[in-house]
DNA sequence: GTCATATAGTTAGTTAAACAACTATTTCAA
DNA sequence: TTGAAATAGTTGTTTAACTAACTATATGAC
């Protein structure tokens, strides 16, 4: 065991508790303040289908990197609070497209304003072209363990 | 909402879908192919007591970033599978420090070779400089929020 | 055409995370 | 020295993640 190795494991230790919880938590944290009752996984699934509405429940496995007993919970949840809808493609009768609902895009422009703040808060004083360092480097591990 | 905010919102759904998941799954994984039956997150917790043995609840908290709840319930089973077993302190009756037992050091040299060869897999390709690029900005996120 | 295989999604069971509310102990100020 | 506030840890509840095993539909080789 190398001290090099070592170092690497302090990344690894910072990539999976600072980063996947703190900016996270502190978005639900807001959501939660402005008496929004959606968790940030379920915001993490509405933004793909605010960038592309109907899309399959299999595509949204890969858009946010969850597995598929996930998102079934995770549209199940949406559902209930109607939010979105399955709607059985018409070509293939194995998938569901998720829509949104109206509901749904009144939510929209108020979180994605919470979430810009928080990520402002966030990256102060980073700058981007740190932040793309980052996004290159994250977009290689994920491709280096596909 | 500018562009450049959207941008961003994109690298918060690599932050927290990417990283935090895919190298931790891995190591998940090959830990389950070598028959070793732990967690991730038993890992990390048993991954700073091999750095310092004898950490208080609270400190395990702040080392692995997770609330008191999340480490009582690590603790708990990290001490059913006798890995590690809480100590009153003597100082102060209202802490436990956590202290590895020797079934716990077996684990140690195992795991951190396979913790250090997921770690090359998942960086390949990536710079040291890049990676010290990542570990700042990380930390001033972690600031930012605190 | 038929059967093996692949793909889309669901269900069940265990572990973990977040929050709120709680107990026990310590600290510190009036 | 007593009583409020702070600190350490626990418990209950809901949501989510991962694995494994499952159903249903589609594809493709023969």
């Amino acid at each position: 065991m190398t001290n090099n190795q070592f170092k690497r494991g302090e990344l690894y230790s910072f990539i999976t508790g600072v980063a996947s919880t703190a900016i996270g938590r502190r978005l639900q944290k807001k959501f939660k303040q402005q008496d929004i009752d959606i968790t940030i996984e379920q915001w993490s699934v509405l933004y793909h289908l605010w960038k592309q509405d109907g899309l399959s429940q299999q595509e949204l496995c890969n858009a946010t990197f969850r597995d598929k007993p996930s998102i079934t919970r995770l549209v199940d949840n949406l559902e209930k609070l109607k939010l979105v809808k399955r709607v059985p493609s018409k070509e293939d009768r194995r998938i569901n497209l998720i829509q949104l609902t109206d509901t749904s895009t009144k939510l929209r422009d108020e979180t994605m304003d919470i979430a810009n703040e928080t990520l402002n808060e966030a990256l102060g004083g980073v700058t981007a072209q740190e932040i793309e360092v980052c996004k290159s480097v994250l977009q290689r591990v994920y491709d280096n363990l596909k």
